[in-house]
DNA sequence: ACATTAATTCATAAAATACTTACTTAGCTA
DNA sequence: TAGCTAAGTAAGTATTTTATGAATTAATGT
C-alpha cells in the first residue's frame, strides 16, 4: 500500500504522468501505443538485451503487468516495435516519382531523399543496428519488409539506363550496388558516429558535419556516374 | 560437492579442454590470453549486455572466478578487449606507403586495403558496432585510439592534391569525407548485412557479393575522383 | 626442504530482471 | 442498474547473472 518511499525518485522520471495513487484511466489503445513508443526508445537506446522492461513501463507510468497483458513477452514487444518502425519507412518511400525526372535530377533526388531519411530517423537507424547485432533473427519473421524493394531497384536501373542512353552518365553500375552505396554514404557515420568521432577528433554527429556529409554524398555519387563534368554539381 | 549432474552437457561444449577433474595447468599469460580471446568472440556475437561471463569462461574451460581475478569485472574485461582489438588495427595501417605511389594507384590501394581490412576482420566490425550501441563510452577512455589518425588524413590530402596537380583527378574532396566514404563503402553491408539481406532478398554477406562489392567500391571512388575516364579502372 | 607468493577451485552471496498470481475496479451493455 | 468483461494494480516468485570470501594447490627462489 504505502510504497511511496520505494521509488522516491519517481516524480523526477515521469513528469508527464499523474502523481501516482491516481489510478490510470482505462484506454487500451492509448496504453498500447504508449508502450510501443516507450519500447521503441528503450530498445533503440540500449539494444534488446540492454533494454529493461521495467524502464519501459516506468516511462509510461503503468504497471509492468500491462506490458505482458498486451504483448506477452519482451521478445514479442520487440517484434512489434520492429514491425511498427518498418511500416513507417515503406510509406515514405512510395511517392518518390523518380521516373518522371531526368536522370541526373532523379539520381540527385534519390540521394537527397535517402540521406535525409536516415538523418531524420535516428530511431530507425538504431533499431536496424540492433537487429543486425541480433543476426536479423526477428526481421526475417516479420514479412513487413518483404514488400516491394524491387520497384525501387527497377527505378534505379531505369535512371542509369536512361542516363547512359542520353550520354549524361559515363559509367554504369549495378542498381543494388549503387543503392547500397547511397545508403552507406548516408548512414555509416550515423551508425559509427561515436567510434569515428573518438578516432578522428571531429564530431561526425554535429549538424554542421552532417550538412557537409550530405553535400559530399550527392557530389560523389553524381560525379561517379557522370564522369567528366566541369560545372559545379 | 557433487554438482556433476548440474552441468551434464559440459563435455559437449568444450571438446578442446581437458576432460574436467584434471586441474588446469598454471599459466597466467595463457589463461589471460584465452579469456580475452573468448571474451572477444562473446562480446562480438552478443554485444556487451547479451554477453555472459559464464559462457566466456566455459569456452575457455576455466573457473569463472579467474575472470574476476584477472580482469576485475565484466566491464573491465570489455575495455580490455576493445583496447586489444584496436591495437591490432593500428599496426596494420602503418605500412601502407601511400606517398610513394602515383595518385591513382595510391587511392586504389587505400580503397583495397580498407575494404579488405573490414572484410577480413569481422570481429573488429562487430565490436565497433557494439561500442557505438553503447554510445562509445568505453572507446573514449582507452586513448589507444587517439594515436595518429592525422598521418592517414594527411596522406589522403596529399594524394588528392597531387592528383589534381597532375590533372589525373578532376574533382577534389575533403580528406576526412573521402575516408569516411571509403569506410562506409567497405563496411556498411557488413554492419547491416542481415537487414539488407532480408529486405532485398540477396545475400550481401556471401563471398560472391562481397567480391562484387569490392570491385564496385574501387570503381566508384576512382570514377568520382577522375571524372572522365574511358579505360577500365 | 621450506616458505612465500601466485594461481585455481569451491561455495555462495547479492542483485537484477523477466515474468506471474491473485486481486480490484472502471465502464459498457443487456 | 446489475453484472460481466477487460483494464489495471499490488505484491510477489523463480531464475539468471554478476561478483566475492576463503580455502586449496601448484610454482619459485633460497
Amino acid at each position: 500500500m504505502t510504497d511511496l518511499e520505494y521509488c522516491p525518485v519517481e516524480e523526477i522520471r515521469m513528469p508527464h504522468t499523474a502523481p501516482k495513487k491516481q489510478p490510470r484511466s482505462r484506454d487500451p489503445e492509448r496504453t498500447k501505443a504508449q508502450l510501443t513508443e516507450s519500447a521503441l526508445r528503450e530498445f533503440a537506446d540500449h539494444g534488446f538485451h540492454g533494454a529493461r522492461v521495467d524502464r519501459i513501463t516506468r516511462a509510461v507510468g503503468c504497471n509492468p503487468r500491462l506490458l505482458y497483458h498486451y504483448f506477452g513477452s519482451k521478445e514479442k514487444l520487440y517484434v512489434s516495435v520492429i514491425e511498427h518502425i518498418f511500416a513507417d519507412i515503406r510509406a515514405q518511400e512510395r511517392d518518390l516519382q523518380l521516373a518522371r525526372l531526368d536522370p541526373l535530377s532523379a539520381m540527385r533526388r534519390l540521394v537527397e531523399f535517402t540521406y535525409d531519411f536516415f538523418d531524420s530517423n535516428p530511431l530507425f537507424v538504431k533499431m536496424t543496428r540492433n537487429e543486425n547485432l541480433l543476426g536479423g533473427k526477428f526481421i526475417v519473421q516479420t514479412q513487413a519488409v518483404r514488400t516491394s524493394s524491387q520497384p525501387l531497384l527497377d527505378a534505379i536501373s531505369g535512371i542509369i539506363t536512361r542516363g547512359r542512353a542520353e550520354g549524361v552518365f559515363h559509367h554504369g553500375y549495378d542498381a543494388l550496388q549503387i543503392y547500397i552505396t547511397i545508403v552507406a554514404l548516408s548512414a555509416h557515420h550515423l551508425n559509427n558516429g561515436h567510434t569515428l568521432t573518438a578516432i578522428f577528433g571531429v564530431d561526425l554527429l554535429s549538424p554542421e558535419w552532417r550538412q557537409e556529409r550530405r553535400a559530399h554524398s550527392i557530389e560523389l555519387v553524381l560525379n561517379a556516374l557522370t564522369g567528366s563534368r566541369s560545372d559545379p554539381v
